[in-house]
DNA sequence: ACTGTAGTTCCAATAAATGGAACATATCTG
DNA sequence: CAGATATGTTCCATTTATTGGAACTACAGT
């Protein structure tokens, strides 16, 4: 096996519940001789993959990490963009919002913008949230095509479900979920792409829903569609739709 | 050569101004054979450290990269509770945030907190600045011992008056700086350590210099120093210093 | 269809990675 | 504080991945 393949295993330990690593650790969970992770560990160190947190023997990923998810975000217009729509929508309501991209079963948080009113959701970047089982991860699979979401999903017992709410998220445009991930926090979420790229990516916004009345949620919806609209319009992401808002008050 | 080293130099490539990066561009700039250049991308891109940008030959950090960043962030309490303080200070004064570290003579941003204010300063993440020139840069190297400091900018024109100015911020326990990176942009920094993992942060607050009063200054001031002073008693920071504020207004 | 540019695949030679065991160091426990 | 245990490092010959050059393929521009 590719000492790189090795290093790039370590890496992916680091994730939820997971922010430093020691040799044994590795060891196991690699299933590697101890000399071989010793080794590997070291020569991670000395490249900057790691470092050594303090004067202990735990390691936890690089400074060069940073810049690297900087440059990731940079990478990518569409999550730029995506974020000032957000960051706008989350100053103007006041509530946390989020960029998130899916990653087969999985969507996480790419960029958060921490709300400004007394009551709201903290933030919680680098998340791992089932796509089937959030607003965000609605849109995304909504995305997909049907045939592929039933492959993904194949032999899952809600997966007819998941295909009426993901029709659904076609038809309006968005997606709504209450109280799914954390009790008491209600989102909202939309779907742009890239075509160029392939890329896309959801914009959601996330509130205690008990502090957010219907004609509220639809200005706020009517907000990131607005800005996901013109993304959509500019990147040529045909399957972008404006969302249909029942409680709107007109302007 | 090491593939890792060399991985982790493709890795180093990606930074200001530089967010993708295509076969030839490794080959030329590691003075790699373009047959090497190949194969390195090609098991970069199957260990997940890298990936292809939609459908042309450009490559980005892989997603992997962000899960790493987030880690590196969770890793370190210090980091933690230094954001919860300057992102109240951020809301609370409505200007944007950072925390920052140093790496030798530059200082990075490693979180922001973007402020609310109509006119703000926008966020950076990631930019690297020359630790001697900026607020936050100043108080990390007023950590280091002089010796420590003449040594790093031995030959620099300029080390008497850093030398001065470092002992300055020791002696009243914050830095400002004034138009020093951006035009019309003052900074306010202090830095605490964490003892027991040798680790120094910088928190800070950026606004526009003709917003704010030598009043608010101190006030701004003193509620980074409050928050950076109760993680110093925490964590059993010795160096820490309470600010001298001149212009503040008793309570 | 042609030319230059960019990227991939093949090969034998070479340099790096491997696992086991002995050694060294930290941490726990009574 | 000594002895026990868990953890990390160094050394070695062996195995195997990596290397650079050259030939090959793919592609964009004219």
């Amino acid at each position: 096996m590719s000492i790189l393949h090795n290093a790039s295993d370590v890496l992916r330990c680091f994730g939820t519940g997971c922010s430093d690593i020691t040799v044994t650790e590795v060891s196991t969970r690699l299933g590697l001789p101890k000399a071989s992770a010793s080794r590997l560990l070291k020569a991670m160190r000395d490249c900057g993959m790691l470092e050594e947190i303090g004067g202990t023997r735990r390691h936890r990923p690089g400074r060069m990490m940073l810049d690297l998810a900087a440059a990731f975000r940079h990478s990518s217009g569409l999550i730029g963009r995506a974020g000032e729509v957000v960051a706008a929508a989350s100053r103007r309501f006041g509530h946390t919002g989020y960029i998130s991209l899916r990653d087969g079963f999985e969507v996480t948080a790419i960029a958060d913008f921490e709300g400004t009113n007394q009551l709201r959701v903290v933030s919680n970047i680098g998340r791992r949230l089932p796509a089937h089982a959030c607003s965000t991860g609605r849109t995304l699979l909504a995305r997909l095509p049907e045939a592929e979401v039933a492959r993904l999903y194949a032999g899952h017992p809600e997966l007819e479900l998941l295909l009426s709410r993901l029709a659904q998220v076609r038809a309006e445009g968005f997606a709504v979920s209450t109280q799914e991930t954390t009790l008491g926090v209600e989102g909202i979420a939309i779907a742009v792409a890239d075509p160029a790229t392939d890329e896309v990516v959801s914009l959601c916004l996330v509130y205690p829903h008990t502090l957010v009345t219907p004609e509220e949620r639809d200005e706020m919806i009517a907000m990131l569609a607005e800005g996901a609209g013109e993304i959509a319009a500019s990147l040529g992401d045909a399957a972008f739709m404006q969302p249909l808002l029942k409680n709107r008050i007109p302007q």
